[in-house]
RNA sequence: GGCGGCGUAGCCAAGUGGUAAGGCAGAGGUCUGCAAAACCUUUAUUCAUCGGUUCGAUUCCGAUCGCCGCCUCCA
């Protein structure tokens, strides 16, 4: 039974959906504007392993990720451009899709944008101004927290010993507002140039909490299953979330939220001026596989905070080429018919324990941990000719069904060699046989140079690609 | 000032009131013409420090030190 920390209670709870069998889930994805750093990555990765562990535990998972585009600073930004927003963020996108790929990332099902749905915004503001829910104050409209006791049940903060201290940090008042918690739910245009729609409730643009509340119910419903984000989210943007949605629809808006930890690098921030600030371009181009950072960011459980160093990343790199070897070397190995029982009842308990660290929370480290295990045990099996057909057919499949979740194995290869270097690794296995090793050893370097790396085993040459 | 989290081997780290998963790196070995890969053995009497509770604590409590986050539209 799948079980998880539910933000809301605090506690972790077991998973029912609403409707048996299917899974709705909504996640606040990287907004443009800061779009890039590692960290980011980290949520992105962690938001996949949940809706892949869904699937794979047989739900139908209905996933929507939204792409922030109308927040303050992508309006800025654009205009400093010269750009309308869609244009300027058409780039970012593109690059976000690109990377969500490389990264091994599943497309979700749903990417509304916050620019295509003024009009679902307009209305449910329109319930809460009907509601009493909110109010306008210089053509502006702010939520009026007083009127939601429930406030602040997400994020458990106390407002009454809080504010005080921090008060040197809070805006002062810029618009008329009843009180210093009250939001903005819709903006009046700032200038004549500032992007703005006309409804009716007046021209302008919406606040950036509104879009979560009407695109989420648009597409999945007033109430619905999960809520997943960073967890610098959870105050203000989805306590506010909640009161928008919940405000206007009288019904409890989400009923599980998971919150993913922050990335740390080399133990401190990740912050521009510390020179410490990755984006995952970066990181790639240092000469680091997606696959590799993938599996470095999913290694540790998504509630903890994960320190990143390139000591770690290059031995996630290296751990995950063994897991490749491995599958490959399972899927050449020449079998007799029958079964191994003993094979059997390793893959049996690796398929345990992998489920049981995942159902507690997600907890990668100790689903890994189980594939490690069975890896070293089948390789000596191997090794020793112990692994008949039946268990080489049996443990594809599980791996494949681990990697269905964790996506760091890759397309199994079936490319072939060309004729050329075919015939020289040919012509390699002949001088072997001639004990020309001098031979044999420079057409071995010739390889290398090509980035063609060979394995000696017993049943011939493994080869591999650098 | 308020609230929350963390500190486990060289590195990344899981975990629990009953004696420390896993990965990377290191050392020795098996195999191999050599190499690579794989496998075996080995690497924390100890889980920031100091106290307390307990038959027993890394795990619970308190204090101290260090780090991280939220309270600002940063995943």
């Amino acid at each position: 039974m799948l079980r998880f920390r539910n933000t809301l209670s605090g506690r972790v709870e077991e998973f029912h959906p609403l409707n048996e069998g299917e899974a709705k889930f909504y996640y606040c994805g990287p907004t443009v504007w800061n779009y890039g750093h590692i960290g980011n990555f980290r949520s992105a990765v962690a938001a996949d392993i949940l809706r892949r562990y869904l699937k794979f535990k047989g739900f139908k998972v209905t996933h929507v990720m939204n792409i922030t585009d109308v927040e303050d600073r992508i309006i800025a930004m654009s205009q400093e451009a010269g750009l309308s927003i869609d244009d300027y963020t058409a780039k970012y996108i593109e690059a976000l899709w690109e990377d969500f790929d490389a990264l091994g990332c599943e497309r979700p099902d749903i990417v509304p944008r916050a620019t295509r749905h003024i009009p679902e915004m307009v209305t449910l503001i329109e319930k809460l101004l009907a509601n009493e829910h909110a109010y306008e104050s210089d053509g502006s409209i702010y939520y009026r927290i007083a009127s939601f006791p429930e406030y602040g049940k997400l994020s458990k903060i106390n407002f009454a010993g809080n504010i005080a201290g921090a008060s040197d940090r809070v805006d002062t008042d810029k618009y008329e507002k009843e009180d210093a918690r009250d939001f903005a739910l819709w903006k009046a245009p700032d200038s004549e140039t500032e992007p703005a729609w006309d409804s009716s409730i007046g021209r302008g643009r919406p606040g950036w909490h509104i879009e979560c509340s009407a695109m989420s119910m648009k597409y999945l419903g007033e109430t619905f299953d999960i809520h997943a984000g960073g967890i610098d989210l959870v105050f203000p943007h989805h306590e506010n979330e909640i009161a928008q949605s919940e405000g206007a629809t009288g019904k409890q808006f989400v009923r599980y939220w998971i919150h993913f930890e922050h990335l740390k690098v080399d133990g401190e921030t990740m912050s521009k001026s510390k020179g410490n600030y990755y984006t995952f371009r970066d990181v790639v181009e240092k000469g680091y596989s997606p696959a590799g950072i993938r599996y470095f960011l999913l290694s540790v459980p998504y509630n903890k905070q994960l320190n990143f160093t390139f000591d770690a990343l290059a031995g996630a790199e290296r751990t995950v080429a063994s897991l490749r070897d491995f599958r490959a070397r399972l899927s050449e190995a020449k079998t007799e018919s029958g079964n191994n029982e003993k094979l059997h009842e390793a893959a049996t308990r690796a398929l345990k324990e992998f489920e049981e660290g995942m159902d507690d929370d997600f907890n990668t480290s100790i689903a890994l941990a189980a594939i490690h295990n069975l890896s070293r045990e089948v390789n000596t099996a191997l090794a020793r000719k112990q692994v008949k057909e039946e268990n080489k057919k049996e443990l594809l499949q599980l791996l494949t069904r681990f990697d269905s979740v964790l996506n760091v194995l890759g397309d199994q290869r079936t490319e072939m060699l060309d004729s050329e270097v075919q015939a020289m690794i040919d012509e390699r296995q002949e001088a072997r046989r001639r004990r020309d090793f001098g031979r044999a050893d420079e057409i071995r370097i010739e390889l290398a140079n090509r980035g063609i790396i060979l394995e000696d085993t017993k049943d011939g040459v493994r080869w591999k690609r650098k």
